[in-house]
DNA sequence: ATGTAC
């Protein structure tokens, strides 16, 4: 052994990352991947495009390894991606806007008991978790009003029910309190160690893998609700925030989707389009591919730099001609599509490394962050005219 | 990304 590895006891595990030269990677991000390949029992790191550095670890990421860590997937377990069909007469995106729910305001299943959302919950709620139901947080979660755009494999998107024109829901959001809950009581316990019960935390993780995936049909269910359609099933459901079971080994995904044989949202910003793929990533890529555009700044370089370079008008009225609910400031800027890496460039890094091929794009019409009381005044005069209350 | 503390 060489002196200049003196502590050096077991070798770091493989990292593979899969971009292009052209595709910007923060050094950081990349650093983060050779951190967690020094892990006892990792095996293999494989970045997706999309990476970029997270809080202790990257984002963008699929590792496995022989121990189970759970702060490499994170406090929000279960989070992922869904697309709804939607039937729904076209309008003006501001007009449709400002009939979204306040998704802020979780629904109660006392005080909310006759909401017609509650017929998607086949069964018990997760864990008994009834706080925060319904609702969307914070960071890069939205509901999004989208059409599908540009249809790649006419066969692929058949099968899934799309064409060109058609309307969709696109919901991003994951377990809410649920997921920070069970990571903080592994934290207070062994901190970024390994859980010495794997099976005992994927109990909990399991429950909240099912709760992300409820919450994102009672999303869904609330948003076609009060924009006068029907609830459907989601054609596309993929959890990137896991712990898989694999090869005998745990496979954690941190901000990377399931690519074996499946169809996966690669989300794009909140002025861009979104790509619909079908993922065939092999064992190199840790059977992953990317989960959307993925950060190209900071959140506090995108809000520096963002009040320099746009204003909030243009923010809620985006290039594709689509608008923007949201009424943080912050989170508009912090949001800002030039925040992010080229969904285009991320997607050609999945085609060309034989990840995943696209299916089709769905383009904004009005994608919900937080609700903006602007608009309330409005919506609520109109609601008092038709004799119901503000929900 | 989160609930909570500042």
């Amino acid at each position: 052994m060489s002196p200049q590895h003196p502590a050096q006891h077991s070798p770091s595990a493989s990292v593979t990352v899969f971009a292009s030269p052209g595709s910007w990677i923060e050094s950081d991000a990349v650093a983060q991947c050779h951190q967690v390949a020094a892990l006892d029992g990792m095996v293999h790191v494989a970045g997706m495009p999309d990476l970029h550095p997270g809080k202790g670890a990257p984002i963008g990421a699929a590792m496995m390894s022989t121990l189970l860590y759970p702060f490499l997937v994170g406090s929000d377990i279960g989070c992922g991606i869904a697309v709804f069909p939607i039937r729904l007469r076209r309008a003006a995106p501001e007009r449709i806007a400002a009939r979204f729910p306040d998704l802020d305001r979780a629904l109660d299943p006392d005080r909310d008991a006759d909401d017609p959302a509650w017929a998607v919950l086949d069964g018990e709620v997760p864990a008994g978790h009834a706080e925060g139901l319904g609702t969307v947080g914070r960071g890069n979660h939205f509901v999004e009003l989208a059409v599908v755009g540009t249809v790649f494999e006419p066969g692929a998107a058949d099968r899934l029910g799309l064409a060109a024109g058609d309307l969709v829901l696109v919901v991003h959001s994951g377990s809410r309190g649920l997921g920070e809950r069970i990571l903080r009581a592994h934290t207070e316990a062994y901190g970024a160690g390994p859980a010495p019960d794997p099976a005992a935390y994927l109990a909990a993780h399991d429950e909240a893998v099912r709760w992300g995936a409820l919450n994102r049909r009672l999303l869904a269910a609330r948003v076609a609700h009060a924009l006068g359609a029907e609830p459907t099933e989601p054609v596309v459901d993929q959890c990137h925030n896991l712990v898989e079971i694999r090869d005998g080994g745990y496979l954690h995904r941190k901000g990377a989707a399931p690519g074996d044989g499946r169809d996966v949202l690669v989300a794009g910003t909140r002025g861009t389009p979104s790509y619909l793929v079908s993922g065939h990533a092999g064992p190199e890529a840790n059977h992953s591919v990317a989960h959307g555009a993925g950060r190209k700044m900071s959140r506090a370089d995108a809000l520096r730099r963002g009040k320099a370079k746009h204003t909030v008008q243009e923010l809620r009225r985006t290039p594709v001609g689509s608008v923007v609910v949201c009424g943080d400031r912050q989170l508009l800027f912090e949001e800002a599509p030039t925040a992010y890496k080229r969904i285009e460039q991320v997607v050609a890094d999945l085609v060309d490394h034989d990840l995943a091929t696209p299916v089709c794009t769905t383009v904004p019409l009005v994608t919900y962050k937080t609700p903006d009381l602007r608009a309330a005044p409005a919506r609520d005069r109109r609601d008092q005219r038709r004799g119901r209350s503000r929900s």
